[in-house]
RNA sequence: GACUGCGUAGCUCAGCCGGUAGAGCAUCGGACUUUUAAUCCGCAGGUCGUGGGUUCGAUCCCCACCGCAGUCACCA
């Protein structure tokens, strides 16, 4: 037998080896038989949920003349192949094959099979005497010869390591990952109807930028070789979506796609994690708080065909209105401490310090009621609800209060200790936007390497005018973990950030 | 990045106080045949994550490194 180079696989040790060269002579006895184990084309006329419904009321023990062909993957081989478990996207049937009703020379490729191969196979419905639906194999046509073993039949794949390093093999083993990630297109899905029954238009922003802005987070650095400049992996589409709105592209634009933020992995991060932003002209926080809440529930139905969700001992129900609470103000009626009445920065941080946030004395004034929210107040929140008007120092791309200067008009809204939305009125007056930009300057001078740089063409933007708009953003991965209930965001990542195997 | 735990057959896991490894499933050979994790008999399968060290002897003890997980830090 000769090696082709493609089964050169230094990874797989001898006993792999071994276990591929016992395929690989039945592959050796197919092509001897006239097959072609990895043909090019497969027309198939049911699917095995389809069977299931269609013959639900089929008695026990009944055997019909109705015609079907399916195809999947062999997932269990009983009895010499007499009883074939075959897996298709849908679910499982059962595949029976006997000599009598066997095409001729069918014999010869079903001892060829193993579990794991991808079939197609003809034959006729019944229901046996132990009342599993079954196909009656007439003909069988191999789609794809294994060279490898599916991990153990019974108890499946359950190394995590295995399962982020090789998701095919956690996909064809795991009906739950396949449901999770099933469930993650139907959010997405939801996300997008929802916006675009509202007229907005979904667009696509530069994800390598010169300048990244738009969030508080460390970026990732690229380099494009035929221009010799460095570029930055997004940290958000913020600003390049408000340059549309500015444009009159659309009065409502909204962009789902990936974000890369240079920090350390955990069950609730991963480098590049998906983010949903949108932008809405002529209106407020106010709108993008219904924005959210119609999001929310929409994509909650789309995966649990209600409002509500589980996830672990919660109960929680994303029907709106949620409740909404002043950040200032939960802050003092759990802590005592009113911030509002605090002036003096040092005072705030002693303050924020005997409550117990974590206070490095470089905070200011804003930065030490989110400390004490965020260390304090933030894991206690259980049901969705939007904690409103952040102090400026930390929204510098948000709408003074009217009624405080100090506030904005932005919200966050939590559930189950998560940020899953963050929003705000933007800010539309470009010499505010410069001065916000020239305080983040300040506190990256600071040391604050996650502050804001100047985009000065953003500023400039704005001096053409950037109507009354309302924004949002919304993590998708960790709204997917709350929706189906996941505890990590490793289990909603298709193909989660790993340190390559050396 | 820090701490803790884990890494044994393709998969899931045992392995005592240090005496160079076991099971089930899968594979292979045989038996059986309307099974449901099919059953029965038998064979084979291991550089115990990697590299050092201690020891007469290391899967086990020590050190370093690699990877994964959890917690924290960083971070929304």
């Amino acid at each position: 037998m000769t090696a082709t180079p493609a089964l050169i696989t230094p990874e797989t040790t001898e006993a792999q080896d071994r276990l591929r060269e016992v395929r690989l002579a039945k592959l050796e006895k197919l092509k001897a038989l006239g097959v072609n184990a990895y043909p090019y084309k497969f027309t198939t006329t049911a699917k095995a949920q389809q069977l299931h419904d269609t013959y639900k009321d089929l008695a026990v023990d009944t055997q019909t003349t109705d015609d079907v062909v399916v195809a999947g993957r062999i997932r269990a081989y009983r009895n010499d192949g007499m009883f074939i478990d075959l897996q298709d996207v849908t679910g499982k049937v059962q595949i029976f094959s006997h000599k009598e009703t066997l095409a001729p020379g069918m014999a010869d490729i079903l001892a060829c099979l193993d579990i794991g191969d991808l079939i197609g196979v003809a034959g006729t419905v019944r229901r046996t005497k132990r009342g599993e639906l079954t196909v009656n194999a007439t003909t069988i046509t191999v789609l794809a010869k294994t060279l490898l073993p599916l991990p153990d039949k019974f108890h499946g794949l359950s190394d995590t390591e295995a399962r982020y390093r090789q998701r095919y093999l956690d996909l064809i083993m795991n009906e739950e990952s396949r449901n999770t990630f099933r469930a993650r297109s139907a959010i997405l899905r939801a996300v997008r109807e929802t916006l675009q029954g509202r007229g907005f238009i979904e667009v696509e922003t530069p994800m390598m930028q010169v300048i990244p802005g738009g969030a508080a987070a460390k970026p990732f650095i690229t380099h494009h070789n035929a221009l010799d400049i460095d570029l930055y992996m997004r940290i958000a589409p913020e600003l390049y979506l408000k340059r549309l709105i500015v444009g009159g592209l659309s009065e409502r634009v909204f962009e789902v796609g990936r974000n890369f933020r240079n920090e350390g992995l955990s069950p609730k991060h991963n480098p590049e994690f998906t983010m949903m932003e949108c932008y809405q002209a002529y209106t407020d926080m106010e709108g993008m708080m219904e924005l959210t809440e119609a999001i929310f529930e929409a994509a909650c139905t789309a995966v649990n065909g209600g409002v509500e969700a589980q996830f672990g001992e919660h109960r929680l129900n994303f029907k709106g209105p949620w409740a909404r609470v002043r950040m200032v103000d939960i802050v003092k009626e759990r802590t005592g401490i009113d911030f509002l009445a605090i002036s003096d920065v040092k005072e705030a941080r002693a303050a924020a310090k005997k409550a117990g946030a974590e206070i490095t004395g470089k905070e200011l004034w804003g930065q030490c009621v989110e400390k004490v929210f965020g260390d304090l107040i933030e894991p206690t929140i259980v049901q969705p609800t939007h904690i409103t008007h952040h102090p400026r120092d930390i929204s510098p791309f948000a709408k003074a209060d009217p009624k405080d200067s100090r506030l904005t008009e932005r919200y966050e809204s939590f559930c189950v200790g998560r940020e899953i939305a963050n929003a705000f009125s933007e800010l539309t007056d470009p010499q505010d936007q410069m001065a916000r930009f020239v305080d983040q300057m300040k506190q990256r001078e600071s040391g604050d390497d996650e502050a804001q740089m100047i985009d000065a063409d953003y500023v400039t933007a704005l001096e053409y005018g950037l109507p009354p708009t309302g924004g949002l953003g919304i993590g998708i991965d960790r709204a997917i973990m709350l929706l189906t209930g996941t505890e990590t965001i490793r289990d909603v990542i298709l193909f989660p950030t790993l340190k390559p195997v050396k």
